[in-house]
This record gives C-alpha cells, sequence and structure tokens, in this order.
DNA sequence: ACCTGTGAAATCGTTCACAGCA
DNA sequence: TGCTGTGAACGATTTCACAGGT
C-alpha cells in the first residue's frame, strides 16, 4: 500500500473498474485476476494492480480478487456508498438535460434543485426539481443538503457563479462552461470544456496524414 | 520545427492558446510574448513556445507573436478555416440540449441533422434541424456533407450506433455515453464521461484529508 | 501453477536555462 | 535588452519483470 498522493489519472481509472466489475458481477462471476480483467478490457494488467495496491491489498495470490469485495471496497473509496445531492445551475437546455442524465442517478448522485437568474424560470419545474432563485443559493442548498454543484452557464457568469458556489461551501463543482476559472485549492472544480473536445476532433480532421 | 508525433495534450493547448488570442485581440493588442501570455492567463511560457514550434516558426525574437497572424495560424492547424457540419444521434434531452448549444456554432461547427430510432421523434425538429430516422443515417450523411458525428443515445446502444457511424465514412466522432467503444484506428473518437468526472468530484469529497 | 504487489526501467510530459537573433 | 526556439533536466506515468505468497 502506497501512501503518496494519489493521481487523478489513478481515481478515473477506480470509476472504470467498477464499471467492469459490475460487468463481471452480473455475469455471475466470483473472482477475477487483474490479467484476465485487462483482457477482456483492454487494459494493462500490472497498471491495475498498481492502482488498487494504493488503497490497500485487495488481491489473494494464486486467485485474484473477489469481485463482490473489491466492488464494496471501491465504491468506499470512491465516496459512492452514500448519496450526494447536486444543485444545477442555469435552467438552460443543457442543465435540463443534466437534471435528467440517466447518469446521475446511476451513481448515487440525485439533482436536488435547479437555479437560474431569469424571473421566467424560476418557480418552474423540471421533471420533479424545482427552478430556485440564484440570489437564494446559499439558503436552499443548506435547506436541501446539497454538497456538489453543477455550473451549465454561458463562459460570462460562470466567474462570479463559481464564487456563490464556493462562498455557500460546496467544495465540489462540476463546470461546463468553456473558460478558465480561478478559485481556492480547497475546492474541486471539474471542467468539461465541448470547445475544447471539439477542436480537437476538428485537429484530427484537418492534419496532414492521418497517421 | 518538431515533426514528431504531436500530443492530444498539445493540440488542447492550441484550443485554449486561441481563446486567449481572441481575448487580446478583441482588446486592440498587435502583439504578445510567450511570458505575457502565460503570466495572464496562468500557463507556462516554455510550454508556449514548444508547442507553438511544434507547427512553424511562428514568433520573432526580440518582439513575441504577430496576434493576429498566430490566430490565423492555429486556426488552420486546429482546422477551424471551415465549417464543419455534426450529425447528433439521439433525440433525447442531451442530444437536443447539444443541437443548439452555443459553443458549436462559436467555433466553426453547425449541427446538420438529429437521428433518433424512436418513430414518435422521427420527422420533428428541434430549432431548424430535422430529426431523421437512424437507418437513413449513411443516405442523410451524404446529402448533408455531414463530418462529425456526436453520440448522445444511452450506453448499451452506443457500440452499434457507432458501427453505423463508422460505416457511413464519418472520421471523428464525439461520444457521451459511458463506455468503452471498440473502432479501427483511422477514426478519432473523444469520449465525454460524465459518470467518471463525477466519481471524481465524490471521491475528492470523500477522501480522509482534504489536502 | 497462478497471481499479487512492487522495485526498476522505459516512456511521456513539463519546466529550466541559455544560445542566438532582432 | 527582450524574446524565441530548443537541448537538457526534471517529474509524472506506464510498463516490465520478478520475488514471494497461496
Amino acid at each position: 500500500m502506497k501512501t503518496e498522493k494519489i493521481s487523478e489519472l489513478t481515481t478515473n481509472r477506480l470509476s472504470i473498474y467498477l464499471r467492469c466489475l459490475n460487468e463481471l458481477s452480473a455475469e455471475g462471476a466470483k473472482t477475477i485476476s487483474s490479467g484476465r480483467l485487462a483482457k477482456r478490457f483492454h487494459l494493462n494488467s500490472a497498471q491495475i494492480r498498481k492502482d488498487l495496491a494504493c488503497f490497500g491489498e485487495f488481491g489473494v495470490r494464486g486467485v485474484g480478487y473477489y469481485i463482490a469485495d473489491l466492488k464494496e471496497q471501491i465504491t468506499k473509496i470512491l465516496g459512492l456508498d452514500h448519496k450526494h445531492r447536486v444543485a444545477i445551475i442555469g435552467a438552460g437546455r443543457l442543465g435540463m438535460a443534466l437534471t435528467d442524465y440517466y447518469g446521475f442517478t446511476q451513481t448515487n448522485f440525485e439533482v436536488a434543485a435547479l437555479f437560474d437568474a431569469d424571473e421566467e424560470k424560476i418557480g418552474s419545474k423540471v421533471g420533479k426539481v424545482k427552478v430556485f432563485d440564484l440570489k437564494n443559493f446559499e439558503r436552499v442548498i443548506r435547506k436541501e443538503d446539497i454538497d456538489v454543484a453543477v455550473i451549465a452557464v454561458p463562459a460570462q457568469f460562470a466567474q462570479s457563479v463559481l464564487e456563490t458556489v464556493a462562498k455557500s461551501g460546496i467544495k465540489a463543482v462540476m463546470n461546463f462552461a468553456p473558460t478558465p476559472l480561478r478559485f481556492a485549492d480547497d475546492i474541486k472544480v471539474k471542467t468539461i470544456d465541448l470547445t475544447i473536445s471539439l477542436e480537437s476532433l476538428s485537429y484530427f480532421l484537418a492534419k496532414p496524414q492521418n497517421d
């Protein structure tokens, strides 16, 4: 077991391993070795072992890993053993699409509130989720016990929204605005920048030789 | 000028530089040095120079880079000097949200068609974009001259949709389904996996000491 | 025999530091 | 003097290879 700092690449892979284990589990398998896991899902077996070894000795030499046990361990490491409550800021199309994004509920996340500054939208509902006035952000997130925020507003408002979010005490933010954000280092901001992804596809199409 | 293989990290940063240059340009600046660019946007100046040097010698010693010229060069490198036409597969909330996502139009991408397998949706419109039957994918993308596909269908259909897309000759795909996909290496698939991002936030909240 | 956990090696990416040009 | 372009140093990440446990 390593006690060094754990890289984000490692934790991202943990999510992937968890998915693989769910699939194997559904098939009724009881144990899996890093070698077979790697082969089946096109991963590297040494990397799987190293990643897992960061958090403990979960394997059994000569056997592999007990699937049910390992699932439970990874679920706990990723903090997926309890529900997270999510606020989405920006009740535009993207915010609304995310509100009933299946992937949220699938991994123990629940969208508890939408926020917008537009009078027209405040008070309306998306499915069962109410749209609140952004001005009341802090009050609502306390009442609703929210611990994760999603920023789905136009880029020019993102920094100011992030400051509202940070002031409320929320420590985990997912940002869809294609803009760099400044924030204190006790909070975690994960930016999903679709513009960069698109431009990267464009580069692939444009580059001289498709090697 | 390097002729080695260019990493995706480098091309992603090119997108960022382009954004920065647009901002500077809007302020009326004519030239910028890597040092001042780095300071202003919290980047590393050596990295900026290295990234740019992969594609040519765009700078002038003692002066820096001419902003208008550099913008043009990067735009060309990223293939953003001509429009890309996009098909979105899956006319659910996510597909619809992406259809009028501002970021697309902003960087020379245009959503030209939506596809779905649901009879109810086929023939309807989202804004000006028509929903076609997925069965007619190849015919429509040829007629509409589409070169980029976005997969916004549930995970269990993603692999089969990708195969339809690949067969049609499209080489650039953005995938929102949280599942690993198998594909030939002459096509580029960029997966935006919101589940992994969420779980990474969850890990941050769960881990023992928030260091 | 099979498999884990882990040092060591290899690869990849970033930052430093400076030669050389305007 | 100010700045680029780049080799060299450094740091991070991945992969190899094997000692040691079952």
